[in-house]
RNA sequence: GCCUGUGUGGUGAAAUUGGUAGACACGCUGGACUCAAAAUCCAGUGAACUUUGUUCGUGCCGGUUCAAGUCCGGCCACAGGCACCA
């Protein structure tokens, strides 16, 4: 067979029948909407992974369709980022010619693969009608106080000239090109996720998704349970509010320590301290967040010279200043128990300070532990804690709280770890921010009318002097609304901007008045099955939810939660067992010639037999030829050896039926590898009993046009059908050929098999029994030993036990 | 340090969730076809042994059970995530 030919022959089929077209306003049948993370358009093309979470999509979305679903499968591309700008940058030509270029090697080498995209439904992030409902949105944040500008400290990276979100930062450096990031107050943009975080927590319980994943978004949100105490500062009328998780050790706070950054540092210090506190604060300043999380083992500090009042025995204890209390999280300033934290402890021992323990150790013979040596942290009976004595600690927790909200310096409180979204960077290729600062110091945001604000064509698209690309843009930048003057925002929004909600404009991607049409939206959302890598878990994976979440409060969506079931896809990693890439380039595998020698086909069913879609799996060129060999043996079957015939096989009852129960039941798991060997199975006893019945020949082909499309597609128009076999019916299984009345079984004697009987469906227990007992090896096994008992477990095992 | 996974032949991996460990495939060995090679087909392939069979074997140690890759307890290694979050 000629693969190429075949392959081309059906892709321009499809394309010219509009075969996977979805009749989008056809609410008859039920829907499935299967999803894809869609890709970067990068120069490079795609990358041996695409396929693989592509043609998992691919295979559910082929079956869901012929079995009477209406199914969308759509595709597009996120196509605003560094790349691109860098190219402009570079040449001075205007990105978006860089990027339709990528966007047209991309789609040519999507549709040499063979999937069913809806190309009618295509979308790009950077293209002017995706990204005016991107503004749109934006401004419905703004104006419900969701998107707003705040002075926060952030992660700014000199070297890119741009400010980068927590989770583009990795070990202190830019997540793109390893420069070096800092912590510096600035202005930003940025989206309220904390509003959301209870939310998102509470959504996680009713989506289908890895629990790993899950456990990760968990992780970032970082809910704590714990309250606020308010100390006194001693000679003064100030306060300050601590967050504890632990108030019930409030007996054992033997000093507080503010955040070098807390407002009340100036305000309390002693003179005699003043020089020390300046000296550190400016050290802690200087540091970028690199510099300090590297410094974590050594504790360090300063006296301020002040005291606080602890409001449940009045004892006047030091307030100290140091690094390992954070600005950015709870109030910035904490109790500290040496006794009973770890970090505390350190601290105090380096310090000298007092140590007070007011939970009772718990010795035993596994626990030694003892105060002298380390922290005691976790649950223990009170002591030296007056009214707290003798409970345990989610009993004192309770009894302190109420405590201190009757004494009115405390409260209950709950602390999420999750910070501000930063919603802006000094580039170029983004989405514009649709704001105006006006000349009356007011801030507008744009009208709806004048929406999508698009990008101006510029001389240079390199910013200067610190200053976002945007800012050179003078008569884009200048404006007058209602008659007074503006300035534009200049910073553009970021590349999760277009990601967070592109999974709905696929649904209705050429609406001018709406970002979808409701009706549409109510019969399409959710979506049913959503492959991509695992390296989305707390971007772009919480960033959608949360804009979901918030057009669900809107009115403006069906469903909470946008993602249903999510899956991720493992890595493809090179022969050498590791991550392909610029490193190991005589490792990199190209789908371009995969495809040129073996076909698209055989690329899918090497991808999917490799192993669990979720495992990383090094490639192997020989597993590529062993794929295409067994397309061979199917395609021979097929033609050249005239085994079809218009008879029947009972041979084959049963391991057909098999076939058409597993495949169906794996594929909607997702467990391509198993389905596939399946699949060779199947084969494999029609190679045996050398006649291939023309009713299984005809169903087997659509049990494998999922996962080999072309091949199948031709072989059903070979087998005299004239239509495409994409909306065929999918086989159906007859549970009762499943069973068969005789039977291998195992016979164990005290666990060890010592033989196989045949039984029949028909026999008793006690006949089962019997034959077992009187099979040769076992009786030699049990000759001269007490038969205990027999366990017979039905069509499974047998076991005799015998003293 | 904490959280979440993973650990099975020479290799990629299966195992209906407690019931014959290694399906399917790659590789390897032998054979058939061929002048020969490729392709194809057939057989074998966890290890050891005294080979109609026996013993051992799913990272390590222990436990529960008639029966453990699977459940429980304690370790080790690797991967991913978080990391002074009070």
């Amino acid at each position: 067979m000629n693969h190429k030919q075949i392959e081309e022959k059906w892709q321009k089929y499809w394309e010219e029948n509009e075969t996977f077209k979805t009749d989008i306003w056809d609410f008859e049948k039920p829907k499935f909407y299967a999803l894809d993370m869609f890709p970067y358009p990068s120069g490079v093309g795609l990358h041996a992974g695409h396929p693989e979470g592509y043609t998992a999509t691919d295979i559910v979305s082929r079956m869901k369709r012929m079995q009477g679903y209406n199914v969308l499968h759509p595709m597009g591309f996120d196509s605003f980022g560094l790349p691109a700008e860098q190219y402009a940058v570079n040449t001075g030509n205007h990105p978006s010619g860089f990027t339709e270029e990528n966007i047209k090697t991309f789609t040519k080498q999507l549709k040499m693969l063979g999937f069913d995209f809806d190309w009618s439904r295509v979308l790009a992030t950077s293209d002017p009608k995706y990204y005016k409902w991107t503004q749109w949105i934006f401004k419905k944040l703004y104006e419900d106080g969701l998107a707003k500008l705040i002075d926060m400290p952030v992660n700014w990276c000199e070297e890119l000239g741009t400010v980068l979100a927590n989770d583009e930062v990795i070990d202190g450096k830019s997540e793109r090109g390893g420069f070096p990031v800092v912590r510096k107050n600035m202005k930003q943009w940025v989206i309220d996720i904390p509003k959301y975080a209870e939310r998102l927590l509470e959504g996680l319980d009713e989506i289908d998704w890895p629990e790993s994943t899950k456990e990760i978004q968990r992780n970032w949100i970082g809910k704590s349970n714990g309250a606020e105490v308010t100390f006194k500062v001693a000679g003064t009328s100030k306060d300050f509010t601590v967050y504890t998780t632990r108030p019930d050790t409030l007996f054992g706070a033997t000093y507080c320590v503010l955040a070098p950054e807390h407002d009340l540092v100036d305000e309390i210090t002693t003179d005699k301290q003043k020089e020390e506190v300046e000296k550190y604060k400016a050290e802690c300043a200087t540091k970028s967040e690199l510099e300090r999380t590297e410094l974590n083992k050594d504790k360090t500090g300063v006296f301020t010279g002040a005291y606080a009042i602890n409001p449940v025995n009045d004892e006047e204890i030091p307030i100290w200043i140091s690094d390992y209390v954070l600005a950015s999280y709870g109030t910035g300033a904490i109790m500290a128990v040496p006794a009973h934290d770890e970090r505390d402890y350190e601290f105090a021992k380096k310090f000298d300070i007092p140590i007070i323990q007011v939970l009772e150790e718990i010795k035993d013979e596994s626990n030694q532990k003892s105060i002298e040596n380390g922290a005691m942290v976790g649950d223990g009976i009170h002591i030296n804690s007056s009214f707290l004595n003798g409970l345990n600690k989610d009993e004192a927790i309770e009894k302190i709280i109420s405590f201190l909200e009757e004494k009115k310096c405390g409260r209950r409180k709950t602390n999420y770890r999750i910070r501000e979204w930063i919603f802006a960077r000094q580039r170029y290729w983004g989405e514009p921010v649709p704001i105006v600062y006006l000349e009356d110091g007011s801030m507008k945001a744009l009208d709806d009318k004048d929406l999508p604000l698009i990008l101006p064509e510029m001389e240079d698209y390199k910013g200067k002097n610190g200053k976002a690309p945007l800012d050179n843009a003078e008569e884009w930048k200048n404006v007058v609304i209602d008659g007074k003057k503006g300035v534009r925002e200049t910073s553009t929004m970021p590349g999760s901007a277009g990601s967070s909600w592109y999974f709905l404009r696929y649904i209705d991607p050429h609406n001018d008045d709406a970002f979808a049409d409701p009706k549409l939206l109510k019969h399409w959302m959710p979506v049913d099955l959503y492959v991509g890598g695992p390296e989305h878990a707390v971007g772009h994976l919480l960033y959608s939810r949360m804009w979901n979440n918030y057009l669900y409060d809107k009115g403006l969506v069906p469903v909470k939660e946008p993602f249903k079931k999510l899956v991720h896809q493992g890595m493809i990693l090179g022969s050498n067992g590791l991550k392909m890439g610029k490193r190991f380039p005589e490792f990199v595998i190209n789908p371009n010639d995969i495809v040129r020698d073996y076909g698209a086909d055989t690329l899918r069913l090497y991808e999917m037999f490799m192993g669990p879609l979720e495992a990383d799996k090094p490639w192997n060129d020989r597993g590529v030829e062993g794929a295409h060999k067994f397309l061979e043996r199917i395609w021979r079957l097929y033609t050249e050896d005239n085994k079809i015939k218009d008879e029947e096989n009972k041979n084959l009852d049963k391991v057909y039926n098999e076939t058409v129960k597993k495949v169906t039941l794996d594929y909607e798991t997702l467990n391509f590898n198993t389905a596939i060997s399946q699949m060779m199975i199947f084969i494999n006893s029609v190679y045996k009993e050398n006649i291939f019945p023309r009713k299984y020949a005809l169903n087997f082909l659509k049990l494998l046009n999922p996962v080999c499309p072309h091949i199948t597609e031709e072989l059903w128009e070979r087998m005299g059908n004239k239509d495409t076999i994409a909306y065929e019916k999918w086989p159906e299984f007859d549970e009762s050929k499943l069973v068969e009345d005789e039977k291998q079984i195992a016979v164990q004697v005290n666990g060890k098999v010592r033989g196989e009987i045949t039984i029949n469906t028909s026999l008793t227990e006690d006949e089962i029994k019997e034959k077992a007992l009187n099979h040769e090896n076992v009786k030699k096994h049990i000759s001269g030993k007490e038969v205990v008992k027999v366990i017979v477990i039905k069509g499974k095992i047998i076991n005799i036990v015998v003293k």
